[in-house]
DNA sequence: CCGATCTGCTAATACGCATTACTAGGCCGG
DNA sequence: CCGGCCTAGTAATGCGTATTAGCAGATCGG
């Protein structure tokens, strides 16, 4: 068996032209080309009797674009820890790609340095990829400006801030205002004395939520994340519903509450302003709402696809949560 | 509009030829054509400052490597339900890849038919990659020969059947050994009435199971999936001992058997031969053993990198399983 | 019966890259 | 001062395909 079949090989057996074959296989029937029937019929059969395919790579080469859709992740893209948290997003994206007839390039090559990955190294292959999709809590200014600088066709899963002077093309949660709403239904509870636990900074994630719990409650408690010495604090302060950024967190708190003779939603309500980035057992369902993962990384890839093809678009979503009426939410004690 | 960036580009920032451009990304150092450290480095700046790489579709065209490593799952990459199942095997994959400075194609745009992709499609792209792994229950025979028959370099993961005459690389896991193992322990512990249950058949991965079973009982019932009749069945037989292929069917299978009043494994041990294929509440550990996913897929990726490099290496590996002695076996009732 | 139009096809080219062959200029030894 | 050799590159070519320009022969209109 020899090597790879090419259209020269079937236009000699066929005693055309490789143009000729080109033009049967792709249909072409312009003025200036045109096969009749029973030559092309000729070249069929060759075709049909050899199995031949085109060289995918020879195709693409012609036109502009791979087919290739990037995908980058700040952190590891398979952790096994935040493996849950990310794998809607990745569905989503893996769906539409699909649909798109594009694969996914996942820059795994990009050194992990202290934990994280950076976009911009000495070796950077971003360009193999048409245009690339960028996950994670945290990134970059830098990062974000840089490809912006670079006309890097780009979208980032989760709203990032502008950095100086350049729009960072994003779909994200709009957790500002599902925090808000959340924080609104507690008030309408009755609750007065309501905590926000997170670091409601650094990543814009946690800043959002922050932002749109302090619309509500601006005189609400704001509290570092979650071990028992949290717990001791809003005891203190007599807070009876608290608002924890990560489910996870919300999961160990109502755990520690229950641990200590408290009751959930009873003494206190808790909150939970997205998803568990790590797996939580126990089966409560947490008043709140969830992040909308696989549809977030559905439209980023729409969003990327429409920045590729030239569109005019907004470069920037933000996606309602979805609000959960769950069982750790309900009216204070005593009212 | 930022077009793709080409050597061209390149070779005219720097004042030099394309070909001096290419001669300096790929180190050629050749007799008839050295480079001095000036010149690269002005090149070298140029490439850093643009940001260029080779157009990897270019580049495969004319045979060379690209340091991208494919992907090709039988099922959908991140499918919601079996997710738990294939991320271990893809965290390995990426930990390699990551080791090996390669980058992750994850072929999405093999359109999928009746729930699962095929290979060679009109518009198959696999080449764009140095060499590829495939993943999934079951791939037919004839993907398998034509690769072989096209000298794509590839490895499975998980054994496959050779079809005819042809030699499919692999690091599958012994499922065989590790389920006649665990077959002859329930023997030594007194039972004799033991059963399979699971399809046996298909997958190779089901038939080798079914095959270590029979080894060790060759009188063995062999029962296909789980629902409540299945149960029947083994009460009826006096099954003492059940050994069934996914974990999660065995916890569908103990938990019907409590339901009916029965103990596990009191009444009936039940064995699992590998892990959830599904989510599975419940926080028993099931006797039996756990495929060694995250090895398999590290493995994998190194027998690729071995073929690729035309080391020559035994091309199918078996890797042993990992036994769990749980809660889920003991001896039968009576003894 | 001669130019114009049509028919059926092919030669040439381009895509982005790697590779081979080759050249222009400098230097050295004899 | 000439032939050989080294240096630092470049021109040319080919990979397999799609596309464009164009050519030879047939047909047709006037």
């Amino acid at each position: 068996m020899s090597d790879r079949l090419t259209q020269r090989d079937i236009a000699r057996l066929a005693r055309v032209s490789q143009t000729t074959v080109s033009l049967v296989l792709n249909n072409r029937t312009t003025a200036s080309a045109r096969i009749p029937a029973d030559t092309r019929d000729r070249v069929l059969k060759v075709i049909r009797e050899t199995g031949y395919v085109a060289d995918p790579l020879a195709r693409r080469l012609l036109q502009q674009r791979n087919q290739i859709l990037g995908v980058f992740t700040y952190e590891s893209v398979f952790p096994s820890a935040s493996a849950d948290f990310y794998h809607p997003f990745l569905s989503g994206i893996e769906e539409s790609a699909e649909q798109l007839g594009c694969d996914l390039l996942l820059f795994t090559s990009a050194p992990v340095t202290d934990g994280r990955r950076l976009v911009f190294h000495d070796n950077n292959r971003l360009r193999i990829a048409d245009g690339s999709l960028l996950l994670g809590r945290r990134i970059p200014a830098e990062e974000l400006s840089r490809l912006v600088a670079e006309k890097y066709p780009f979208v980032s899963v989760g709203r990032r801030d502008n950095p100086d002077g350049a729009v960072v093309p994003y779909v994200g949660a709009d957790y500002a205002a599902a925090t808000a709403t959340v924080t609104a239904r507690a008030l309408q509870l009755g609750h007065t004395r309501v905590a926000f636990v997170g670091p409601g900074e650094g990543a814009e994630s946690s800043a959002d939520r922050l932002k749109g719990f302090h619309q509500v409650a601006p005189h609400g408690l704001h509290l570092s994340p979650a071990k028992g010495e949290v717990l001791e604090k809003l005891l203190g302060q007599q807070i009876t519903a608290v608002f924890v950024e990560d489910l996870a967190d919300a999961a160990a708190l109502a755990e520690a509450a229950r641990a200590r003779g408290l009751t959930v939603p009873g003494d206190l309500s808790v909150v939970a302003l997205g998803d568990a980035s790590r797996p939580v057992d126990g089966d409560d369902e947490y008043s709140g709402f969830h992040i909308p993962r696989k549809e977030m990384g559905r439209r980023a890839v729409g969003l990327l696809e429409a920045v590729l093809s030239g569109e005019e678009t907004d470069l920037q979503h933000l996606l309602a949560c979805e609000l959960v009426d769950g069982s750790t939410l309900s009216k204070p004690k005593g009212l």
